[in-house]
DNA sequence: ACAATTTTTGGTATCGGTAACATGTTATCG
DNA sequence: CGATAACATGTTACCGATACCAAAAATTGT
């Protein structure tokens, strides 16, 4: 900066404003400056910049996991969200292990950013005191946590799981089996899961039969490797409610290779409106949680956070019951 | 820190050291120190440290788009080979846009990452110089570029594709369609088409005809809408090559839509070897581009280059065809 | 022409760690 | 016991931008 202030006969303060598009600087020193700076290859040092003025300008975020279309759409709503801004995002995978969220955290604060995204309500004492302490704006979302850290950008995963129920109760199916993570890990999923356990209970059905996909995330292998393990059992039921669209889909699938029909002999249903659950054949039921939606919100509350506006949020995005050809 | 350092009645060198781990300071002293500074709340300010030693701690990467089970797998790799390192990733999407990949690098820079990660071989001359000039190690992936800026990580999309045209021309399949995005956005999925054709033309095969797909990032939707385009006219083909896994599900779930019999009527090859490609059904004939090999070799060579190994590497993880029951 | 503004520019201290070097303190050995 | 090595700790000067305050230059009004 010293360099390109001497370059153009000014102080490095002037240059510093300049670069910055502060409209004290006359038009055509700024314009000067932006030109001299240019050809000297200068490139701005933004580390110096946030140590000054304690403000890193970047956003950290905390996903489950990154191979997960899901996320990923939100990620990318927020992407595009703050886009302008010239914010960035430091992303963190926490693999659904809330022991490696409480690391990551405690590495992401250290770099102080903006604000804080973290995906679930759910976690550990010990990460709830550090995000308490660390007196930067925390975001959580796909939940609506009971007592929120700050704002909360989400649905309930519970309710969601309500309107499955109901319609394959309209349906008639009576027999439930809900596919999903071990337990412990997932807490969406949990959620999910006992959201189908309350919503049975509530219409009368019969217990509902919990089967264990593996290790969180589950996805379209452990959806197929599921039902072989279910094997002939699977007569026993008339509907399968899964935690995710991909699992749906390779429930279905090995459904197909079995010959089980769907939905003559079952039902199966999915969540998160992926595009596999439309493009698939027969198209599957399930739930448009708005992933997008959720990340473009997020975008929204962070500016208005970062612009100082400290009252929390607290937006319910809702979800929606996507008829397909599988219940 | 000058507070646990007059805590503990030491100098915030001694502390300094202590937190980083340093051995010289005693093991007595150093861990005081730790309980010390948790006691107290300290948090370490990485932006301070990133600004005196000139070392950000962090590695960034671009991305064409995060929602691509393709790069996700690569980034998982990435983040697991990086994990222990404690170094972490700054994420920008270019959306398919070079342009966009400019400014994205330029901003990303200006962070003085450790090393950046550049999907694709393709940039502007602007982007190369950029990055020529910022003596920041540069690894490029996903691609063999001819000319490469610094470390290579990746394999010839030309290369893979040869693999599945000789193998559907060793199928007695001769009219071939290749089903990918509008030409020049996507630079890998461009050359995986001129892979093709070159193949086609080497065998002796008929031109092939280029179906477009749209905008990249192509995926499902895409896939069921260009055979919707397609129509009566897909019966003058009896192979179509897809640019990727996501189209050619969507590719086939549509044939089957339109009563067209894969792979008696036609041949259906997707590319990336995602799950989708093996639970489909019928399971889709696809290339195997070592997504999260390549994920992992990268961190190795990451590791390698912050040790001060300035030598580029240059590794080519290679591809497989993957047979599947579509062709 | 000159004071009163308004606009533009500059000087200085500083954010919180750490590299490099200096110094103090405790074992080791002939 | 004193010298030397090995270990432990301290001092100082930065890294590069910018907040804060001060001052110069340009503009305006009478």
């Amino acid at each position: 900066m010293r360099d390109v202030a001497r370059a153009v006969g000014r102080s490095p303060m002037t240059v510093s404003r300049a670069l910055r598009g502060d409209e004290t600087v006359s038009v055509k020193t700024r314009a000067l400056i932006s030109k001299t700076a240019a050809d000297l290859g200068y490139v701005y040092d933004s580390t110096a910049q946030a140590f000054r003025t304690q403000k890193s300008g970047f956003v950290a975020v905390t996903l489950p996991s990154i191979n997960n279309a899901n996320f990923a759409e939100t990620f990318r709503g927020l992407s595009t969200g703050l886009e302008a801004s010239g914010i960035q995002l430091l992303l963190g995978s926490t693999n659904y292990q809330v022991e490696k969220e409480n690391e990551l955290v405690r590495q992401l604060l250290a770099r102080k950013p903006e604000a804080l995204i973290v995906t679930g309500g759910y976690h550990l004492p010990e990460t709830r005191s550090l995000l308490e302490n660390a007196h930067v704006p925390v975001i959580e979302t796909w939940d609506l946590p009971p007592d929120p850290l700050g704002s909360v950008v989400g649905f309930s995963n519970e309710n969601a799981m309500t309107d499955v129920v109901q319609h394959l109760h309209d349906q008639g199916r009576r027999r439930i089996a809900f596919i999903g993570a071990a337990a412990g890990r997932d807490m969406r999923g949990t959620a999910r899961r006992d959201g189908v356990v309350a919503a049975a209970q509530r219409l009368g059905l019969p217990d509902v039969a919990i089967v264990d996909a593996g290790q969180a995330p589950v996805s379209m292998r452990q959806g197929v490797d599921a039902i072989k393990r279910l094997g002939k059992n699977i007569a026993e039921f008339d509907a399968l409610i899964c935690v995710s669209d991909p699992v749906a889909f390779g429930v279905l699938s090995e459904c197909k290779r079995m010959s089980v029909n769907v939905p003559e002999d079952i039902a199966v249903t999915g969540f998160g409106n992926f595009d596999v659950a439309m493009v698939s054949n027969p198209q599957i039921t399930t739930v448009d949680v708005h992933a997008n939606e959720i990340g473009r919100k997020i975008a929204e509350v962070l500016l208005d956070v970062i612009d100082g506006n400290t009252q929390p949020r607290h937006i319910d995005v809702g979800s929606q019951l996507v008829l397909g050809e599988t219940s």
